[in-house]
DNA sequence: GTGGAACCTGACGTTCACGTAAGGAACAAG
DNA sequence: CTTGTTCCTTACGTGAACGTCAGGTTCCAC
C-alpha cells in the first residue's frame, strides 16, 4: 500500500473569500472563535484550504448572518445543526453502524432545525405585520396625495 | 394673556426606558446621534421628559431595529418616514396650507415608505425561501428517524 | 427646607467584528 | 533557484453601540 497521503488540493483561503464576498480575515476571525471549522488540517504555517463543500458553508453562514441580523455567537448556535450533520455523515460513512448512535445524533440536529424554524416563523410573521402596518400608511398617503392634487 | 407655559409634564426617561425594555443610556445616546429628536424642550440641566407618543416611536424603533438588524445609522434613515409625517402634521396644523409643499412632503414619505417595503419584501421572501429548505432537511430527518427505529 | 431618589453632563471603559500593518514563510511560474 | 504573489502569525488599531463611574443638580414628598 502507498503511503503517500491525498495530494493536499483546494482553494485557498482569498479565492474563498471572493467567492463568498468577504475577507481572508474574517474567514480566519471565524476559525478563531470556532464559528468555522479549520481549513482543513494542516501544520502550523501551511496554507489554509478549502474544499468546494467549505464554501457552500461559508456562504450559508453569511446569509444567515446578514439576514437575521444574529450575533456570531449566536450564529455559532444555529449552525450547530450542520456540525450535527457533518457527525452523522461521520458515523455514516465511518463504518459505525451504531444505530443508537445515528438516533441521537439525528434527533439533537431535529431539535436545532425545528428551533431555527420556529425562529424563523417568528421573525417572518414580524416583518409581514410590520409590511402591512406600512402598506396602510402608503394607502393613506396615496388617499391625502389624491385629495390635494384633485383641489 | 398669560405668560404661563404649559405645565411641563410628561414620563421621566427611567420610566420611558422601562416601558420600552432598554437602558436610560441607551435612550440618551440615540439622542445624542441624532436618531430620536431631543425628550422636549428644557434648558441645559433639567430632567428630559416625554409624552406617550416618544414612548411608541421609540418602541417602533426599537422593533425596527431588532426586526431588521440595522446600524442605527440605517434606523435613522428609516425613521425619517415619521420625522416626515411629524413635518406634514406640522404643516397642517400650524396653519400652512401651501398645497405645494404638503405635496412635496407627502411624495417624499411616500418614496421612504416605498423602499420600507421593498425591503422588508425581500428580507420576508428570503426568510421564507430559509424556511422551505429547512423544512425539507427536516423532513429528511425525521424519514431517517423512522427508518431507524423500525429496524 | 430637607431628605432621598432619579436625573444631569462629561468622560473614560468595554465588547464585538473585524481592519491593518509588520516580518517572515509557502507556493506557482519560469 | 530565483522571483513575485499569496499566505502565515502576531499584534495593535478602529468604529459602533452602548456600560459605567464621578460629581453635581433637579425633583418630589414630607
Amino acid at each position: 500500500m502507498s503511503t503517500a497521503t491525498a495530494a493536499p488540493t483546494g482553494l485557498r483561503i482569498g479565492e474563498v473569500a471572493r467567492l463568498v464576498g468577504t475577507t481572508p480575515r474574517t474567514i480566519r476571525y471565524y476559525e478563531e472563535i470556532g464559528l468555522l471549522p479549520p481549513g482543513g488540517e494542516r501544520e502550523a504555517g501551511r496554507h489554509r484550504l478549502y474544499a468546494p463543500r467549505d464554501v457552500e458553508r461559508l456562504r450559508e453562514a453569511l446569509r444567515l448572518k446578514s439576514l437575521l441580523g444574529v450575533s456570531l455567537e449566536e450564529l455559532k448556535a444555529l449552525l450547530e445543526v450542520e456540525e450535527a450533520r457533518g457527525a452523522l455523515r461521520d458515523e455514516w460513512h465511518h463504518g459505525n453502524p451504531d444505530a443508537g448512535r445515528r438516533g441521537e445524533i439525528l434527533a439533537e440536529a431535529l431539535g436545532h432545525v425545528e428551533q431555527q424554524l420556529e425562529l424563523l416563523a417568528h421573525r417572518r410573521t414580524e416583518i409581514a405585520r410590520l409590511e402591512r402596518e406600512l402598506t396602510a400608511k402608503r394607502s393613506e398617503m396615496l388617499e391625502r396625495i389624491r385629495l390635494l392634487s384633485s383641489a
